[in-house]
DNA sequence: CCCCGCTGTGAACCATGGTTCATTTGTTCT
DNA sequence: AGAACAAATGAACCATGGTTCACAGCGGGG
Protein backbone atom coordinates (compact mmCIF):
# COMPACT_ATOMS: atom_id res chain seq x y z
CA UNK A 1 0.00 0.00 0.00
CA UNK A 2 2.93 2.23 0.54
CA UNK A 3 3.35 2.35 -3.18
CA UNK A 4 -0.27 3.27 -3.74
CA UNK A 5 -0.10 6.33 -1.51
CA UNK A 6 3.14 7.51 -2.99
CA UNK A 7 1.59 7.34 -6.40
CA UNK A 8 -1.33 9.45 -5.30
CA UNK A 9 1.05 12.07 -4.05
CA UNK A 10 2.93 12.01 -7.31
CA UNK A 11 -0.33 12.45 -9.14
CA UNK A 12 -1.23 15.48 -7.03
CA UNK A 13 2.13 17.02 -7.68
CA UNK A 14 1.91 16.41 -11.40
CA UNK A 15 -1.55 17.93 -11.45
CA UNK A 16 -0.31 21.02 -9.68
CA UNK A 17 2.60 21.37 -12.01
CA UNK A 18 0.21 21.12 -14.91
CA UNK A 19 -2.00 23.75 -13.30
CA UNK A 20 0.94 26.13 -13.09
CA UNK A 21 1.83 25.62 -16.72
CA UNK A 22 -1.82 26.06 -17.66
CA UNK A 23 -1.98 29.32 -15.74
CA UNK A 24 1.13 30.56 -17.51
CA UNK A 25 -0.38 29.56 -20.84
CA UNK A 26 -3.54 31.49 -20.10
CA UNK A 27 -1.52 34.57 -19.32
CA UNK A 28 0.47 34.24 -22.52
CA UNK A 29 -2.66 33.87 -24.60
CA UNK A 30 -4.54 36.67 -22.90
CA UNK A 31 -1.83 39.22 -22.26
CA UNK A 32 1.26 38.19 -24.13
CA UNK A 33 4.64 36.85 -23.21
CA UNK A 34 5.89 40.03 -21.59
CA UNK A 35 3.02 40.02 -19.11
CA UNK A 36 3.99 36.72 -17.54
CA UNK A 37 4.88 37.35 -13.90
CA UNK A 38 5.48 34.74 -11.25
CA UNK A 39 3.12 36.25 -8.71
CA UNK A 40 0.36 36.68 -11.23
CA UNK A 41 0.70 33.15 -12.58
CA UNK A 42 0.80 31.74 -9.06
CA UNK A 43 -2.33 33.63 -8.11
CA UNK A 44 -4.08 32.35 -11.20
CA UNK A 45 -3.11 28.82 -10.26
CA UNK A 46 -4.36 29.44 -6.72
CA UNK A 47 -1.00 29.06 -4.99
CA UNK A 48 1.71 31.25 -3.50
CA UNK A 49 4.60 32.67 -5.47
CA UNK A 50 7.21 30.62 -3.70
CA UNK A 51 5.45 27.39 -4.54
CA UNK A 52 6.16 27.89 -8.21
CA UNK A 53 9.82 27.40 -7.38
CA UNK A 54 9.10 23.94 -6.00
CA UNK A 55 8.14 22.98 -9.53
CA UNK A 56 10.35 25.12 -11.73
CA UNK A 57 13.93 26.22 -11.08
CA UNK A 58 13.37 29.59 -12.73
CA UNK A 59 10.88 31.72 -14.54
CA UNK A 60 12.65 31.00 -17.77
CA UNK A 61 12.00 27.28 -17.39
CA UNK A 62 8.37 27.90 -16.64
CA UNK A 63 7.95 30.06 -19.71
CA UNK A 64 9.73 27.45 -21.75
CA UNK A 65 7.33 24.77 -20.53
CA UNK A 66 4.34 26.97 -21.28
CA UNK A 67 5.53 27.83 -24.77
CA UNK A 68 6.32 24.21 -25.48
CA UNK A 69 2.81 23.21 -24.44
CA UNK A 70 1.23 25.95 -26.51
CA UNK A 71 3.42 25.12 -29.46
CA UNK A 72 2.47 21.47 -29.34
CA UNK A 73 -1.17 22.39 -29.18
CA UNK A 74 -0.82 24.45 -32.34
CA UNK A 75 1.17 21.81 -34.12
CA UNK A 76 -1.44 19.22 -33.21
CA UNK A 77 -4.23 21.32 -34.65
CA UNK A 78 -2.30 21.81 -37.86
CA UNK A 79 -1.46 18.13 -38.01
CA UNK A 80 -5.08 17.17 -37.59
CA UNK A 81 -6.15 19.47 -40.42
CA UNK A 82 -3.42 18.22 -42.74
CA UNK A 83 -4.19 14.57 -42.10
CA UNK A 84 -7.89 15.04 -42.69
CA UNK A 85 -7.30 16.44 -46.16
CA UNK A 86 -7.77 14.19 -49.19
CA UNK A 87 -4.50 14.96 -50.98
CA UNK A 88 -1.11 16.68 -50.71
CA UNK A 89 -2.22 20.03 -52.02
CA UNK A 90 -5.35 20.28 -49.92
CA UNK A 91 -3.32 19.13 -46.92
CA UNK A 92 -1.08 22.10 -47.47
CA UNK A 93 -4.03 24.40 -47.98
CA UNK A 94 -5.69 23.13 -44.84
CA UNK A 95 -2.55 23.58 -42.78
CA UNK A 96 -2.12 27.11 -44.08
CA UNK A 97 -5.72 28.00 -43.38
CA UNK A 98 -5.82 26.52 -39.89
CA UNK A 99 -2.57 28.16 -38.92
CA UNK A 100 -3.83 31.52 -40.11
CA UNK A 101 -7.25 31.18 -38.57
CA UNK A 102 -5.81 30.34 -35.18
CA UNK A 103 -3.29 33.15 -35.41
CA UNK A 104 -6.01 35.64 -36.22
CA UNK A 105 -8.15 34.31 -33.40
CA UNK A 106 -5.32 34.54 -30.83
CA UNK A 107 -2.91 37.20 -32.00
CA UNK A 108 -1.08 37.39 -28.70
CA UNK A 109 -0.39 33.70 -28.78
CA UNK A 110 0.83 33.83 -32.35
CA UNK A 111 3.14 36.69 -31.57
CA UNK A 112 4.45 34.98 -28.47
CA UNK A 113 5.22 31.81 -30.39
CA UNK A 114 6.62 33.36 -33.51
CA UNK A 115 7.78 36.89 -33.19
CA UNK A 116 8.11 38.11 -29.63
CA UNK A 117 11.63 39.22 -28.86
CA UNK A 118 11.21 38.78 -25.11
CA UNK A 119 12.77 35.83 -23.30
CA UNK A 120 16.02 34.09 -24.29
CA UNK A 121 14.89 33.02 -27.79
CA UNK A 122 15.66 29.32 -27.61
CA UNK A 123 12.18 27.96 -27.01
CA UNK A 124 10.41 30.12 -29.52
CA UNK A 125 12.85 28.97 -32.14
CA UNK A 126 11.88 25.39 -31.39
CA UNK A 127 8.28 26.02 -32.40
CA UNK A 128 9.26 28.05 -35.42
CA UNK A 129 11.57 25.31 -36.52
CA UNK A 130 8.98 22.59 -36.04
CA UNK A 131 6.42 24.61 -37.91
CA UNK A 132 8.79 25.41 -40.73
CA UNK A 133 9.79 21.76 -40.97
CA UNK A 134 6.17 20.66 -41.21
CA UNK A 135 5.32 23.22 -43.88
CA UNK A 136 8.49 22.29 -45.70
CA UNK A 137 7.34 18.69 -45.77
CA UNK A 138 3.84 19.57 -46.92
CA UNK A 139 5.25 21.70 -49.70
CA UNK A 140 7.65 18.99 -50.82
CA UNK A 141 4.83 16.47 -50.86
CA UNK A 142 2.75 18.74 -53.05
CA UNK A 143 5.69 19.27 -55.38
CA UNK A 144 6.33 15.54 -55.55
CA UNK A 145 2.69 14.99 -56.46
CA UNK A 146 3.06 17.49 -59.25
CA UNK A 147 0.59 19.88 -57.68
CA UNK A 148 3.10 22.67 -57.12
CA UNK A 149 5.92 23.98 -59.31
CA UNK A 150 9.39 23.00 -58.19
CA UNK A 151 10.95 25.44 -55.72
CA UNK A 152 13.12 25.88 -52.61
CA UNK A 153 10.69 24.36 -50.14
CA UNK A 154 12.58 25.32 -46.99
CA UNK A 155 12.76 28.97 -47.98
CA UNK A 156 9.16 28.95 -49.08
CA UNK A 157 8.06 27.46 -45.77
CA UNK A 158 9.88 30.13 -43.85
CA UNK A 159 8.54 32.98 -45.95
CA UNK A 160 5.09 31.46 -45.79
CA UNK A 161 5.04 31.59 -42.03
CA UNK A 162 6.17 35.17 -42.13
CA UNK A 163 3.51 36.19 -44.61
CA UNK A 164 0.73 34.52 -42.67
CA UNK A 165 1.92 35.95 -39.37
CA UNK A 166 1.89 39.42 -40.83
CA UNK A 167 -1.86 39.25 -40.93
CA UNK A 168 -2.18 39.27 -37.17
CA UNK A 169 -0.30 42.51 -36.73
CA UNK A 170 -1.21 44.09 -40.01
CA UNK A 171 -3.79 46.84 -40.43
CA UNK A 172 -7.30 45.74 -39.65
CA UNK A 173 -9.61 47.28 -42.20
CA UNK A 174 -12.20 49.46 -40.45
CA UNK A 175 -14.84 46.82 -39.99
CA UNK A 176 -18.39 47.61 -40.90
CA UNK A 177 -19.17 43.90 -40.88
CA UNK A 178 -19.33 41.85 -37.67
CA UNK A 179 -15.99 40.79 -36.23
CA UNK A 180 -16.27 37.11 -37.08
CA UNK A 181 -16.97 37.85 -40.72
CA UNK A 182 -14.02 40.19 -40.98
CA UNK A 183 -11.72 37.64 -39.41
CA UNK A 184 -12.89 34.96 -41.80
CA UNK A 185 -12.34 37.21 -44.79
CA UNK A 186 -8.90 38.11 -43.51
CA UNK A 187 -7.96 34.48 -43.10
CA UNK A 188 -9.19 33.69 -46.57
CA UNK A 189 -7.26 36.54 -48.19
CA UNK A 190 -4.06 35.58 -46.46
CA UNK A 191 -4.40 31.92 -47.29
CA UNK A 192 -5.03 32.74 -50.93
CA UNK A 193 -2.03 35.01 -51.05
CA UNK A 194 0.11 32.30 -49.52
CA UNK A 195 -1.02 29.59 -51.90
CA UNK A 196 -0.55 31.84 -54.88
CA UNK A 197 2.95 32.56 -53.64
CA UNK A 198 3.60 28.84 -53.78
CA UNK A 199 2.43 28.74 -57.37
CA UNK A 200 -1.19 27.63 -57.07
CA UNK A 201 -3.41 29.35 -59.57
CA UNK A 202 -5.95 31.55 -57.91
CA UNK A 203 -9.22 29.85 -58.84
CA UNK A 204 -7.96 26.48 -57.74
CA UNK A 205 -6.65 27.92 -54.47
CA UNK A 206 -9.97 29.53 -53.69
CA UNK A 207 -11.68 26.19 -53.86
CA UNK A 208 -9.12 24.63 -51.58
CA UNK A 209 -9.39 27.30 -48.95
CA UNK A 210 -13.13 27.67 -48.92
CA UNK A 211 -13.65 23.96 -48.40
CA UNK A 212 -11.61 24.08 -45.21
CA UNK A 213 -13.64 24.30 -42.05
CA UNK A 214 -12.62 27.19 -39.82
CA UNK A 215 -12.45 25.82 -36.28
CA UNK A 216 -12.43 27.16 -32.76
CA UNK A 217 -8.95 27.44 -31.24
CA UNK A 218 -8.17 25.33 -28.18
CA UNK B 1 26.10 89.63 -31.70
CA UNK B 2 23.93 88.33 -28.90
CA UNK B 3 21.96 86.48 -31.50
CA UNK B 4 25.03 84.93 -33.00
CA UNK B 5 26.19 83.40 -29.71
CA UNK B 6 22.76 82.10 -28.84
CA UNK B 7 22.60 80.40 -32.15
CA UNK B 8 25.91 78.70 -31.58
CA UNK B 9 24.66 77.34 -28.31
CA UNK B 10 21.52 76.05 -29.93
CA UNK B 11 23.64 74.41 -32.57
CA UNK B 12 25.76 72.71 -29.92
CA UNK B 13 22.72 71.45 -28.11
CA UNK B 14 21.12 70.14 -31.27
CA UNK B 15 24.36 68.40 -32.15
CA UNK B 16 24.48 66.76 -28.76
CA UNK B 17 20.91 65.66 -29.02
CA UNK B 18 21.68 64.18 -32.39
CA UNK B 19 24.71 62.44 -30.93
CA UNK B 20 22.55 60.83 -28.27
CA UNK B 21 20.06 59.61 -30.83
CA UNK B 22 22.89 58.36 -33.00
CA UNK B 23 24.34 56.44 -30.06
CA UNK B 24 20.97 54.87 -29.38
CA UNK B 25 20.65 53.95 -33.04
CA UNK B 26 24.03 52.27 -33.01
CA UNK B 27 23.02 50.21 -30.01
CA UNK B 28 19.77 49.17 -31.65
CA UNK B 29 21.53 48.11 -34.84
CA UNK B 30 24.34 46.31 -33.07
CA UNK B 31 22.58 44.73 -30.11
CA UNK B 32 18.86 45.08 -30.59
CA UNK B 33 16.13 47.08 -29.00
CA UNK B 34 16.19 45.27 -25.68
CA UNK B 35 19.84 46.14 -25.14
CA UNK B 36 19.29 49.89 -25.13
CA UNK B 37 20.24 51.22 -21.69
CA UNK B 38 20.57 54.83 -20.69
CA UNK B 39 24.01 54.46 -19.14
CA UNK B 40 25.34 52.54 -22.08
CA UNK B 41 23.95 54.98 -24.64
CA UNK B 42 25.25 57.92 -22.65
CA UNK B 43 28.70 56.39 -22.46
CA UNK B 44 28.67 55.79 -26.17
CA UNK B 45 27.75 59.41 -26.74
CA UNK B 46 30.53 60.46 -24.38
CA UNK B 47 28.31 62.02 -21.72
CA UNK B 48 26.91 61.19 -18.30
CA UNK B 49 23.66 59.33 -17.77
CA UNK B 50 21.88 62.29 -16.22
CA UNK B 51 22.61 64.44 -19.23
CA UNK B 52 20.39 62.30 -21.40
CA UNK B 53 17.47 63.56 -19.36
CA UNK B 54 18.23 67.13 -20.35
CA UNK B 55 17.36 66.12 -23.90
CA UNK B 56 14.71 63.46 -23.46
CA UNK B 57 12.01 63.24 -20.80
CA UNK B 58 12.24 59.45 -20.67
CA UNK B 59 13.91 56.45 -22.14
CA UNK B 60 10.77 55.71 -24.10
CA UNK B 61 11.01 59.05 -25.87
CA UNK B 62 14.64 58.45 -26.70
CA UNK B 63 13.91 55.06 -28.14
CA UNK B 64 11.05 56.54 -30.11
CA UNK B 65 13.36 59.15 -31.59
CA UNK B 66 15.95 56.54 -32.46
CA UNK B 67 13.45 54.23 -34.11
CA UNK B 68 11.93 57.13 -36.03
CA UNK B 69 15.36 58.07 -37.34
CA UNK B 70 16.18 54.50 -38.29
CA UNK B 71 12.80 54.05 -39.90
CA UNK B 72 13.22 57.16 -42.02
CA UNK B 73 16.62 55.98 -43.13
CA UNK B 74 15.14 52.71 -44.32
CA UNK B 75 12.24 54.40 -46.03
CA UNK B 76 14.62 56.75 -47.79
CA UNK B 77 16.68 53.89 -49.12
CA UNK B 78 13.58 52.15 -50.42
CA UNK B 79 12.30 55.35 -51.91
CA UNK B 80 15.56 55.94 -53.73
CA UNK B 81 15.50 52.46 -55.21
CA UNK B 82 11.90 52.75 -56.31
CA UNK B 83 12.40 56.13 -57.95
CA UNK B 84 15.46 54.98 -59.85
CA UNK B 85 13.52 52.17 -61.49
CA UNK B 86 12.26 52.59 -65.07
CA UNK B 87 8.68 51.43 -64.53
CA UNK B 88 6.04 50.50 -61.94
CA UNK B 89 6.85 46.83 -61.82
CA UNK B 90 10.58 47.25 -61.56
CA UNK B 91 10.03 49.96 -58.95
CA UNK B 92 8.18 47.40 -56.90
CA UNK B 93 10.85 44.78 -57.51
CA UNK B 94 13.57 47.22 -56.56
CA UNK B 95 11.80 48.20 -53.35
CA UNK B 96 11.29 44.58 -52.42
CA UNK B 97 14.89 43.69 -53.11
CA UNK B 98 16.37 46.64 -51.26
CA UNK B 99 14.16 46.09 -48.26
CA UNK B 100 15.18 42.47 -48.09
CA UNK B 101 18.84 43.10 -48.69
CA UNK B 102 18.99 45.64 -45.90
CA UNK B 103 17.05 43.41 -43.55
CA UNK B 104 19.40 40.53 -44.20
CA UNK B 105 22.39 42.80 -43.75
CA UNK B 106 21.11 44.17 -40.42
CA UNK B 107 18.82 41.60 -38.88
CA UNK B 108 18.73 43.27 -35.48
CA UNK B 109 17.60 46.50 -37.00
CA UNK B 110 14.92 44.81 -39.05
CA UNK B 111 13.61 43.00 -36.02
CA UNK B 112 13.63 46.14 -33.93
CA UNK B 113 11.68 48.05 -36.54
CA UNK B 114 9.21 45.36 -37.48
CA UNK B 115 8.82 42.59 -35.02
CA UNK B 116 10.30 43.29 -31.63
CA UNK B 117 7.75 43.10 -28.87
CA UNK B 118 9.76 45.30 -26.52
CA UNK B 119 8.80 48.91 -25.87
CA UNK B 120 5.24 50.32 -25.96
CA UNK B 121 4.54 49.40 -29.62
CA UNK B 122 3.44 52.79 -30.92
CA UNK B 123 6.59 53.84 -32.72
CA UNK B 124 7.28 50.54 -34.38
CA UNK B 125 3.79 50.55 -35.78
CA UNK B 126 4.51 53.91 -37.35
CA UNK B 127 7.30 52.44 -39.44
CA UNK B 128 5.34 49.34 -40.29
CA UNK B 129 2.44 51.47 -41.39
CA UNK B 130 4.59 53.75 -43.52
CA UNK B 131 6.26 50.78 -45.12
CA UNK B 132 2.98 49.02 -45.77
CA UNK B 133 1.53 52.19 -47.25
CA UNK B 134 4.46 52.57 -49.62
CA UNK B 135 4.32 48.97 -50.77
CA UNK B 136 0.59 49.28 -51.13
CA UNK B 137 1.10 52.22 -53.45
CA UNK B 138 3.77 50.47 -55.47
CA UNK B 139 1.54 47.45 -55.88
CA UNK B 140 -1.42 49.55 -56.93
CA UNK B 141 0.72 51.36 -59.47
CA UNK B 142 1.84 48.09 -60.96
CA UNK B 143 -1.74 46.86 -61.10
CA UNK B 144 -2.86 50.08 -62.75
CA UNK B 145 -0.13 49.67 -65.34
CA UNK B 146 -1.41 46.18 -66.06
CA UNK B 147 1.79 44.58 -64.86
CA UNK B 148 0.17 42.74 -61.93
CA UNK B 149 -3.14 40.89 -61.65
CA UNK B 150 -5.82 42.69 -59.70
CA UNK B 151 -5.73 41.98 -55.94
CA UNK B 152 -6.17 43.39 -52.45
CA UNK B 153 -3.11 45.61 -52.45
CA UNK B 154 -3.21 46.54 -48.77
CA UNK B 155 -3.36 42.94 -47.65
CA UNK B 156 -0.70 41.95 -50.13
CA UNK B 157 1.60 44.72 -48.90
CA UNK B 158 1.22 43.58 -45.33
CA UNK B 159 1.79 39.92 -46.12
CA UNK B 160 4.71 40.88 -48.32
CA UNK B 161 6.49 42.57 -45.45
CA UNK B 162 5.88 39.56 -43.29
CA UNK B 163 7.25 37.16 -45.85
CA UNK B 164 10.35 39.21 -46.48
CA UNK B 165 10.98 39.72 -42.78
CA UNK B 166 10.78 36.00 -42.18
CA UNK B 167 14.00 35.61 -44.07
CA UNK B 168 16.02 37.40 -41.45
CA UNK B 169 15.00 35.09 -38.65
CA UNK B 170 14.52 32.00 -40.72
CA UNK B 171 16.95 29.11 -40.88
CA UNK B 172 20.28 30.00 -42.43
CA UNK B 173 21.31 27.17 -44.66
CA UNK B 174 24.66 25.75 -43.48
CA UNK B 175 26.90 27.93 -45.58
CA UNK B 176 29.72 26.35 -47.50
CA UNK B 177 29.94 29.45 -49.63
CA UNK B 178 31.28 32.79 -48.33
CA UNK B 179 28.86 34.81 -46.23
CA UNK B 180 28.25 37.54 -48.80
CA UNK B 181 27.29 35.05 -51.47
CA UNK B 182 24.86 33.27 -49.18
CA UNK B 183 23.24 36.53 -48.20
CA UNK B 184 22.82 37.53 -51.82
CA UNK B 185 21.27 34.19 -52.70
CA UNK B 186 18.93 34.48 -49.74
CA UNK B 187 17.83 37.95 -50.79
CA UNK B 188 17.22 36.78 -54.32
CA UNK B 189 15.17 33.77 -53.26
CA UNK B 190 13.01 35.84 -50.97
CA UNK B 191 12.46 38.55 -53.51
CA UNK B 192 11.47 36.02 -56.14
CA UNK B 193 9.06 34.35 -53.76
CA UNK B 194 7.53 37.73 -52.95
CA UNK B 195 7.10 38.75 -56.56
CA UNK B 196 5.60 35.43 -57.48
CA UNK B 197 3.18 35.85 -54.62
CA UNK B 198 2.09 39.08 -56.23
CA UNK B 199 1.47 37.29 -59.49
CA UNK B 200 4.64 37.95 -61.45
CA UNK B 201 5.67 34.97 -63.51
CA UNK B 202 8.94 33.56 -62.37
CA UNK B 203 11.19 34.17 -65.35
CA UNK B 204 10.15 37.80 -65.59
CA UNK B 205 10.69 38.28 -61.85
CA UNK B 206 14.17 36.85 -61.99
CA UNK B 207 15.16 39.45 -64.53
CA UNK B 208 13.72 42.23 -62.41
CA UNK B 209 15.51 41.17 -59.27
CA UNK B 210 18.88 40.41 -60.78
CA UNK B 211 19.09 43.80 -62.40
CA UNK B 212 18.75 45.48 -59.02
CA UNK B 213 22.02 46.56 -57.50
CA UNK B 214 22.49 45.29 -53.96
CA UNK B 215 23.76 48.23 -51.91
CA UNK B 216 25.52 48.76 -48.63
CA UNK B 217 23.18 49.68 -45.78
CA UNK B 218 23.61 53.07 -44.18
C1' DC C 1 -1.88 8.67 17.79
C1' DC C 2 2.24 11.07 17.24
C1' DC C 3 6.42 12.13 14.83
C1' DC C 4 8.85 13.11 10.46
C1' DG C 5 9.47 15.12 6.44
C1' DC C 6 7.70 16.96 2.37
C1' DT C 7 4.83 20.74 0.57
C1' DG C 8 3.12 25.40 0.88
C1' DT C 9 3.78 30.06 2.33
C1' DG C 10 4.70 34.98 1.65
C1' DA C 11 7.45 38.40 3.39
C1' DA C 12 12.08 39.77 2.73
C1' DC C 13 16.02 39.92 -0.29
C1' DC C 14 18.54 41.13 -4.30
C1' DA C 15 19.61 42.69 -9.02
C1' DT C 16 18.57 45.53 -12.67
C1' DG C 17 17.98 49.70 -14.64
C1' DG C 18 15.30 54.06 -15.17
C1' DT C 19 15.06 58.59 -12.96
C1' DT C 20 16.29 62.50 -9.90
C1' DC C 21 18.89 66.27 -7.82
C1' DA C 22 22.43 68.69 -5.15
C1' DT C 23 26.62 69.99 -6.74
C1' DT C 24 30.22 71.18 -10.04
C1' DT C 25 31.72 72.99 -14.36
C1' DG C 26 31.59 75.90 -18.29
C1' DT C 27 29.87 79.89 -20.89
C1' DT C 28 27.94 84.32 -21.72
C1' DC C 29 27.30 89.07 -20.90
C1' DT C 30 28.63 93.42 -18.58
C1' DA D 1 37.38 89.72 -14.42
C1' DG D 2 33.28 88.42 -12.09
C1' DA D 3 28.39 87.73 -11.59
C1' DA D 4 24.72 84.89 -13.27
C1' DC D 5 22.92 81.34 -15.41
C1' DA D 6 22.72 77.17 -18.15
C1' DA D 7 24.47 72.60 -18.74
C1' DA D 8 26.74 68.43 -17.09
C1' DT D 9 27.64 65.27 -13.66
C1' DG D 10 27.12 60.77 -11.30
C1' DA D 11 26.00 58.93 -7.10
C1' DA D 12 21.80 58.04 -4.75
C1' DC D 13 17.01 56.93 -5.15
C1' DC D 14 13.13 54.23 -6.45
C1' DA D 15 10.24 50.74 -8.77
C1' DT D 16 9.82 46.42 -10.64
C1' DG D 17 9.95 41.74 -10.39
C1' DG D 18 12.57 37.35 -9.92
C1' DT D 19 14.32 34.47 -6.23
C1' DT D 20 15.11 32.77 -1.49
C1' DC D 21 14.25 30.97 3.04
C1' DA D 22 12.72 30.30 7.73
C1' DC D 23 8.66 28.77 9.23
C1' DA D 24 3.82 26.57 9.35
C1' DG D 25 0.80 22.85 8.07
C1' DC D 26 -0.50 18.55 6.51
C1' DG D 27 -0.33 13.62 5.43
C1' DG D 28 1.63 9.22 5.72
C1' DG D 29 4.24 5.64 8.31
C1' DG D 30 5.41 3.48 12.64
Amino acid sequence: MAYRRTENVARRLAARRAAIVAAACETVVEEGLAAVQIVEVAARAGIAAGTVYRYFPSKTELVAAALAALGEREMAAIERAARAAPGPLSALAAAVTIFTARAVASPRLAIALIADGAQPAVVRNAYRAALAARFDELIRNAIAAGRLPDQDAAMAASALIGALSAGVVGPRPPAAAPEATVARAQVQSLALFALRALGVVDARARGLVVQTVLPQPG
